[in-house]
DNA sequence: GCCAACGTTGGC
DNA sequence: GCCAACGTTGGC
């Protein structure tokens, strides 16, 4: 089955790229999702060795910033049970989980990041998820030309 | 800090 | 099942 991509977005101020890199065996499960689009990608279409982007939201330019690979398909996300967390979800029940994570590994950081404005000019990203007007999702698919045009601009130096 | 856009909730 | 109110996201 073919590869495939997918743009995470995090705040860096929470969990930046560096965090990534400097994270144990510079992997990390992505949990505290809590929004159904999202959580349906996480659970039942990302698989290992999928393709992710790195994505800075809230950010200082807002921008894409490198690469991970998903090395640990859905599974239950323990917050959602756990009553002192802040992504506790009293209605999820443990043999009917709601919330989902992946784990993802580091793989690489763009020599330069990329910031929307910049995502914006490039004709081959026009229908890109992060770049339709109100675009919220956190867990967002990315097509093969999608994810080749980035990688490219990624490690193309300023 | 503002606010547009969107998702969720809950009354009816 | 509708939809107004509310809460959140995220760019600026």
């Amino acid at each position: 089955m073919a590869t495939r991509y997918w743009l995470l977005k995090s705040e860096p101020e929470s969990f930046s790229i560096d965090d990534l890199q400097r994270a144990p065996k510079q992997t990390t499960f992505w949990n505290g999702v809590r929004n159904y689009q999202a959580r349906n990608l996480l659970r039942d279409e990302m698989k290992v060795g999928d393709g992710v982007i790195f994505y800075h939201s809230n950010a200082d330019p807002a921008a894409a910033v490198g690469l991970a690979e998903v090395v640990r398909a859905g599974y239950p996300d323990g917050t959602q049970f756990d009553p002192k967390s802040d992504y506790y979800d009293p209605d999820a029940k443990p043999d009917d989980p709601r919330w989902f994570m992946v784990d993802i590994k580091f793989k690489e950081k763009f020599v330069r990041p990329l910031p929307l404005d910049l995502l914006r000019t490039l004709p081959a990203l026009a229908d890109m998820v992060l770049l339709r007007r109100g675009s919220r999702l956190s867990v967002q698919p990315v097509t093969p030309a999608e994810w080749k045009t980035i990688v490219a601009q990624g490690r193309r130096p300023a």
